[in-house]
DNA sequence: CGTGTTTGACCTGCGC
DNA sequence: GCGCAGGTCAAACACG
């Protein structure tokens, strides 16, 4: 099925925060993902741009419909996101647990790539956490999968994320 | 003791 | 087939 998932991350509203990702996977899902820069903006762009700065206030949320393979079992297809996160530390809280699986150092770049996967039971999505060389400040976060339930971490903490993202948005 | 991190080895895909 | 790069595994380790 055609998915047009552009416009998959406006800005929520404060006293909402789900986020409309039916048609991903066929599943839906609610507070798909927050993120909490300890500073300054948030943008998003797509894992494929080079130009990773971006201008200001800029969302641009791009989903990658990936093939994943595994062996002796069937294609299956799974959503891909990346978020470019101006942050002095690399790891965004988003609400749920990851457990780090691995660091591997990538070509042209001085910083490792760092994978997590999501810690609840039965939930298989994976992040990947990358630090550009160009810019310091950038941490691109590539989030693969849905989470197959709710965020963990009810905190307050999540709705000030939000209201973070609000500001930082054009929306 | 439970949970998460570190890190080298291993696996896989891809280009030559 | 070979080498490289990216992704994952798993044992050892650290920490509250």
């Amino acid at each position: 099925m055609e998915n047009n998932y552009s416009m998959l991350f406006p800005c929520p509203p404060s006293s909402s925060y789900q986020i409309p990702t039916s048609g991903l996977n066929g599943q839906s899902s609610n507070a798909f993902l927050g993120l909490k820069p300890t500073n300054n903006e948030i943008s998003v762009t797509h894992d494929d741009h080079e130009d990773v700065k971006g201008e200001e206030g800029s969302v641009n949320v791009i989903i990658d419909q990936q093939d994943v393979k595994k062996k002796g079992e069937k294609k299956a297809k799974k959503p891909k996101y990346a978020f470019q996160t101006r942050s002095q530390v690399d790891i965004l809280d988003d609400g749920y647990r990851w457990r780090k699986y691995g660091q591997k150092a990538v070509k042209n770049n001085k910083f490792p790539r760092s994978y997590y996967r999501c810690t609840h039971q039965g939930c298989n999505v994976k992040k990947q956490v990358q630090r550009l060389t160009k810019d310091e400040g950038v941490v691109v976060t590539t989030y693969e999968g849905v989470h197959t339930h709710p965020i963990e971490k009810t905190t307050d903490n999540f709705e000030h994320i939000l209201s973070q993202m609000q500001i930082y948005t054009p929306f």
